[in-house]
DNA sequence: CAGAATCCTAGGCGATACTG
DNA sequence: CAGTATCGCCTAGGATTCTG
């Protein structure tokens, strides 16, 4: 459960899952599809998830460098948690958004 | 999803959570019940989830001051969810065995 | 292009003291 | 007992620069 929360706990983590999963992405292409976050953040993010096993990233040894990004099995299989956590979320703003008179504040 | 992250996303949440789901609890009884937390810390988590809507708080205006929390309707609709992300960590860590990752926490 | 190294700042968070 | 207010450390993380 903490773990789990160190895993994937930032926004930048579950960002780049999401980016990932919609296939394999370059360096730069990654750091352009999720505006706002440094290249050191990103490394760092993507190092991590990398030690954690849920991103495998191949380097080509190439002139201009080529560095790709994608989900393992083990990054993939979080997809499903994350739809969950997705739509509670949606359903929260949801809820939030059509106040009901429950008696919610007693006294 | 970011959203439900910046709701839950940080540990204390987690284990306040945790905490509330076994019922209603007092102050200090939260406070002792998770060890490591500043009291400033647990006030202020759990301030955030009262606006948040996911905790309530009932304060009775004794002379030995009595507040008590607990979960609502809201906060309770996260159990589900936050026992997925339970069952993927266990399972993860099933799966790695003994991931040790650097740079996490160094002695 | 991908990333490592450096610098620098805001503020998260713990520890402590005070109050009703 | 259940907070609030204050101080101060520490590090997360952005901007910038350099390299292969």
């Amino acid at each position: 459960m903490e773990k789990t929360l160190a895993l994937i706990g930032s926004k930048w983590k579950v960002l780049i899952l999401r980016e990932l999963s919609s296939g394999l992405k370059r360096f730069g292409e990654l750091h352009r599809g999720m505006g706002g976050i440094s290249q050191k953040m990103l490394t760092q993010q993507l190092r991590q998830m990398e030690a954690d096993g849920l991103v495998r990233r191949r380097a080509y040894a190439e002139v201009p460098p080529r560095v790709e990004y994608s989900l393992t099995a083990t990054g993939r299989s979080l997809e499903p948690v994350l739809a969950a956590v997705a739509q509670w979320g949606q359903r929260y703003l949801d809820t939030q958004g059509h106040p009901e008179r429950s008696g919610e504040n007693p006294a």
